[in-house]
DNA sequence: CTTACTTACCAAAGCGTTTTGGGTTATCAT
DNA sequence: ATGATAACCCAAAACGCTTTGGTAAGTAAG
């Protein structure tokens, strides 16, 4: 059942059907409404490759995740992709999955767009200096950042407010009157670490307290690092009343090196960690986090910004949003000691 | 640069540059290089949608995965698909993603078969009897399936021979002595899990080994449930010597359960899991392992079978691949006490 | 020197849409 | 009545490729 085989059904031509069914205005709405439900009724469904084709669109569009990171396996990626394709369904696109390896990505990019697979991209774990956006922006192909590089201006993106984020993180500690506060954080190269440790920095500024250089601890993106570096931590001879860790996956390290030394978070020590624990990890004890929307809505949000970016016309300050984090109380805190 | 533009260039018509590049043999071996250079030279890329509807197909194959799932946050899934966009991009095809509620699974393979947007599907994480599998046979719509279901005989699959892994894992145990051995296992409506138990079963009998229905417990697709699984073996009177876990997600929680209890792998209780431990679990041990290929591999190897499926011509006995599992050998198993 | 193949090429017809640039009829003020 | 305006509708071109059904030139066989 195609256009041309639907417009003969209804003594039309194929313009007015395809016009009726793309909400043009030089219908009449008897006609309109003839066509829709024709085209409801015959199961009628447009080629999305002849419109494509038609419309100089891909309808389509691109992701591309590194082969080697060890964020590969971040299961948070996989669930930000299912909101992103539900959006994208709603608007009738489709959500392209390609791999490169880092050396091969700024390829890949040309590839697909040069191809005319895709109309546009999404940058995911951006970088405080990103070359895909470098490179993108002076390609002049649309994308959207999944976090902003440290120069946001000119592009589209969605974050959270990291560096708001820290503030709160710091302020509840301080509040339960601890002073020494330790932070252990991923690479700076991300921004987003480089944001919650701005945050982390103006937190401890505001509350009057002193940051202790050997209680700022960086690790990698992953479990084992924060182990590591928690257990570095403790093994110091002055360790801090409280600490702060600025993702999950370093935070379930963390926290599993705290039960592995037998201290109990929220009466020996105070734990905050971004984005919570999931509860693969089979840690028991609510941690106290800051948490920003599920991945889902963030998927979903994504897929609004994305299709304003496509329909076009609309001003930078509509394709840029940025989420609120909120904390969420657990046990896994309380008042400092003495 | 297109194909006409090429033509141009070369004083040769669109028809003979298309000829040349797709490999056809009437077109001499002077004039193909000369046009496999130019296109080279000036960089000319066919234009994937004009190329897909002239051959009317969508040169992409599809990947539904439910919403709501657990195993959406399997990370094993997304390096399945790492792989296979790797393998499909050396067959020029695309992958696209679409996600669904489980209600609403069948409708999403009609709209993007219906749609023309894929020409294939990959059905995952197949059941025994999986009305997926059902629909897109009854509907003529080319599929691969990742796992077998019960009845698999008219279709293209790519599996592991799970019931050889158990035989596999029981016999190692039985060598070591142990006549007690336990076992932990998925539903067995997923059909890796009913073919993992057929294969327990075998290996139990064929080392002459009783089997205990108390030492037999279902456990579901997560960690948690491989933890209370365990422990509700641990709590028994009698407890076997020996366990296998026919999962890695509801291993690591067993393996959790053990060192909660200060029981030690190796010695006072042998262990065997399948598909080993994820590094991200803090785990130290090494477990002995019943492993398969890759999750990377596995995904080449289905982007092989898939673009076989879409070439056509193939018997069926080409579109089917069983993997042979190995043992892996750790320091959680040992010799039968007394 | 035909006849019959083979080789190397090409014009034109699709593929199923959207878009362009009208055209026809009714409506309305003059 | 008449020109202008609006409201509907449509034929044909375009999108960039593949495929079909040739033709012309060269070669081999009769």
């Amino acid at each position: 059942m195609d256009l041309k085989a639907l417009a003969a059904h209804l003594n039309l031509s194929a313009t007015t059907v395809s016009r009726a069914l793309n909400g043009y205005s030089d219908v009449s709405a008897k006609t309109r409404q003839r066509v829709v439900e024709a085209a409801q009724a015959l199961g009628y469904q447009p080629n999305p490759v002849a419109r494509s084709l038609a419309m100089g669109r891909a309808n389509a569009i691109g992701i591309v995740y590194p082969l080697e990171a060890d964020d590969v396996a971040d299961p948070r990626f996989l669930q930000v992709v299912s909101g992103l394709t539900e959006g994208l369904m709603e608007v009738n696109m489709d959500l392209l999955l390609a791999s490169a390896t880092h050396k091969g990505e700024l390829d890949t990019y040309d590839r697909l767009v040069h191809g005319r697979r895709v109309d546009a991209f999404i940058v995911a774990r951006t970088l405080c200096q990103d070359e895909r956006i470098d490179y993108l922006q002076q390609a002049g192909v649309p994308f959207l950042a999944y976090g902003r590089s440290t120069d946001c201006q000119a592009y589209p993106w969605f974050d959270f407010d990291n560096e708001a984020g820290s503030v709160l993180a710091v302020a509840r500690l301080a509040g339960l009157g601890h002073r020494h506060i330790g932070y252990i954080h991923a690479s700076l190269h991300y921004n987003f670490a480089h944001q919650r440790h701005a945050g982390f920095l103006r937190g401890m500024a505001e509350a009057g307290l002193p940051v202790a250089g050997q209680w700022l601890l960086q690790a990698g993106l992953a479990r084992r690092s924060g182990y590591q570096a928690m257990m570095g931590l403790l093994d110091q001879d002055q360790r801090p009343s409280a600490v702060i860790v600025d993702n999950n996956l370093a935070g379930v390290g963390a926290v599993r090196a705290l039960l592995d030394r037998g201290i109990v978070m929220g009466r020996d020590i105070s734990v905050i960690v971004y984005d919570g624990i999931p509860p693969d990890t089979l840690l028991t004890q609510h941690i106290t986090s800051v948490v920003q929307p599920t991945q889902h809505r963030t998927g979903k949000h994504m897929a609004t910004l994305m299709s304003r970016l496509l329909a076009g016309g609309h001003p930078l300050s509509e394709l840029q949003m940025l989420c609120q984090p909120e904390l969420q109380a657990g046990d896994s805190d309380g008042p400092a000691p003495g």
